[in-house]
DNA sequence: CAAGGTTCAGAAACCGGTTTCGGCAACCCT
DNA sequence: AGGGTTGCCGAAACCGGTTTCTGAACCTTG
């Protein structure tokens, strides 16, 4: 007569099945059944397919917090979101949270979400998490050169995975989009329009993208045998306003840039600003090519050509490398770079005074 | 000699305060302390203060999945997020989360998301979350007049609140903003502007809120003593495409309206692709006024004149409401209105023919 | 002052798994 | 043939809590 919760038999709830029912079912002890199907090597082999097949028959699937107990293993995927000022990654969150709960739910795992307003709250929270074992390990999006939770996380052994790189890699597994090849590429592509004074609006120095991207650059226009003009680097910006104020500082110049490369696709929003106030035309009076792939971008006119990542992509394979980095792969094999796809949708032409602008 | 996991007193790891801990400080057994920190009645108030104090001083915190095996619960809010076609509420997630799990952390509680492809992926995960404890109850956004997630978690027996109202929501805690006001608003705002003939785009049959805008729009309209013309409401709309086709739709007729509500933003974006092409000024020629507040809008010329909502105090409102479902609050005593604010941005403005219009 | 009721805490079972330990049988080897 | 492995599984402890059961001490009350 063990009342269990509060609904027991109430017809709508079939009684889950449990451990101790496959092992009943089967004729073997629980222990047994367990070791079984955790594939420990003390079990024959044909034992182990009877229990597999019996748990299969039975609809049997262990309660995570059940097993945690003993393991410690909640199988969860930990993944805290630092929403502040300038929040740039929302709109790729869904996408990116799609990723990671499609990939998740592969394996039986699922994703713990927190979210955080300062760097003290997220380290904090990673902690907490940790310590309650709500999460197995964490996806740190949006790394920094010298990142704090990096060096919190690695001082307390929580197995973790970085979207994106940072100053010392030492013990980390990550993913990340190589955005310095886009950026080379960037130059190039220009460079084939005719343009030989191209600017660049680095994204600052905290986040290690924006100085990847700043690498990406320079490597590109060293490729293309062109110097790096001191005076064709505009100040850092990550948001509309910094990069209108860019982009007027660059054009300022008399040997202005006819084409102005932007870390990121927010602050190249400020240069059609720029543009309308001075009737210059985007995509033929001044090029302009940026990283990202905003939504916002398709919306302006002409429509802004950017690196799109597949962010939804990135995010599953974070989580397969997660679950595999807490399973005990070591970080150094977790390593691994994707691509961008550039989308060009008008906002890069051919340098004035060359081809077929008159 | 007992070896725990991988680490144990690895010097990094300070050995977690366990239940027993906390009993045998204050000199009781574990049973004991459980009641008392449970508020269980059977316990002396100095006692429970006492146990209370030395469970606090030693920083003792429980494991959510060792309560669990016992309890069933595991103190964490559930949200599946069905992320498809239009995905519509990409700009609002950041914020919800950060709502949702900033009320959580307060609680004690944490936040589980999954992501579904189709209905049926969504029941399913609702389902298994569940099943498995991952979560002690969900908050469904974005619903239906008509949703099976609701009928079928009403049917397990399964703790939720709605973000949105629903066609019967007998047996359903629910918090949602009055957006039929601001329908109705918009209508008295554009009516004293001098439009007379006020055009609506609608937002479909299906979801919960397309329905409740529609209605706040009659309303507006009988209030105002205008006749609602079956001419003056255009085709349902969701997204940008569809609000351009509404748009061109109801300035065909000869009596056209000077002024169009449309129940989302993303369709009242259609609305400037329409008025580019023919030449009329957003604001002047034709006036728009919208809903949802996404950060597109801003970005248009003239910016969008839209109602806002707080989605970040909404997820955190939803949070402590189901956290209180959870422990018993029976549903009907959980519902609630908030309301949107009116961003006049200069998408409206006098009718044509009046005042200072030439 | 004895009978009966309350108050409160200890003891032990329990939740659903995992892991350790020990033992039996079958096999291997000289 | 006998001793030592090896393979395989049962029994029981264990994880960190919660809940039930029980009984001692105290308080009423007639």
């Amino acid at each position: 007569m063990a009342a269990t919760l509060l609904e027991q038999r109430d017809s709508s709830s079939p009684a889950r099945v449990r451990l101790i029912d496959v092992a009943r079912a089967v004729g073997l002890t629980k222990g047994t059944v367990s070791r079984a199907l955790n594939d420990h090597p003390d079990i024959a082999e044909t034992t182990r397919l009877r229990v597999r097949r019996t748990a299969q028959r039975l609809g049997y699937r262990p309660l995570a917090h059940a097993q945690a107990i003993r393991t410690g293993r909640v199988r969860s995927i930990g993944l805290v979101l630092q929403i502040n000022e300038h929040d740039g990654h929302r709109p790729f969150l869904a996408d990116f949270l799609a990723g990671v709960s499609q990939a998740a739910s592969g394996e039986d795992w699922t994703m713990t979400v927190a979210t955080a307003a300062t760097e003290a709250d997220t380290l904090r929270l990673l902690s907490t998490l940790w310590e309650d074992r709500k999460a197995d390990g964490f996806i740190l999006p949006r790394t920094y050169v010298e990142d704090a939770r990096i060096t919190t996380l690695r001082d307390m052994r929580v197995p973790f995975v970085l979207y994106g790189r940072t100053g010392d890699d030492t013990g980390c597994a990550w993913f990340d989009i190589d955005s310095e090849a886009a950026m080379a590429e960037a130059v190039s592509r220009l460079r084939a329009l005719g343009h030989d004074r191209i600017g660049f609006v680095p994204g600052g120095e905290g986040p290690m993208y924006a100085r990847l991207r700043w690498q990406g650059f320079c490597e590109g226009m060293a490729r293309e045998g062109l110097p790096v003009d001191p005076g064709l680097v505009g100040l850092p910006a990550l948001d509309r306003a910094a990069g209108a104020a860019a982009t007027r500082g660059l054009l300022a110049r008399d040997d202005a840039p006819t084409a102005v490369i932007f870390a990121v696709d927010q602050a190249a929003l400020g240069a059609y600003d720029v543009a309308r106030d001075r009737g210059l035309r985007i995509g033929r009076d001044l090029s302009v090519v940026s990283y990202d792939g905003i939504p916002e971008g398709a919306l302006m006119d002409p429509p802004l050509s950017t690196w799109a990542v597949d962010t939804r992509a990135a995010g599953a394979r974070l989580a397969d490398m997660l679950i595999a980095r807490a399973r005990g792969t070591p970080p150094e094999d977790l390593r691994a770079l994707g691509h961008a796809t550039f989308l060009s949708r008008g906002s890069e032409g051919p340098a004035p005074g060359r081809a077929d602008a008159p």
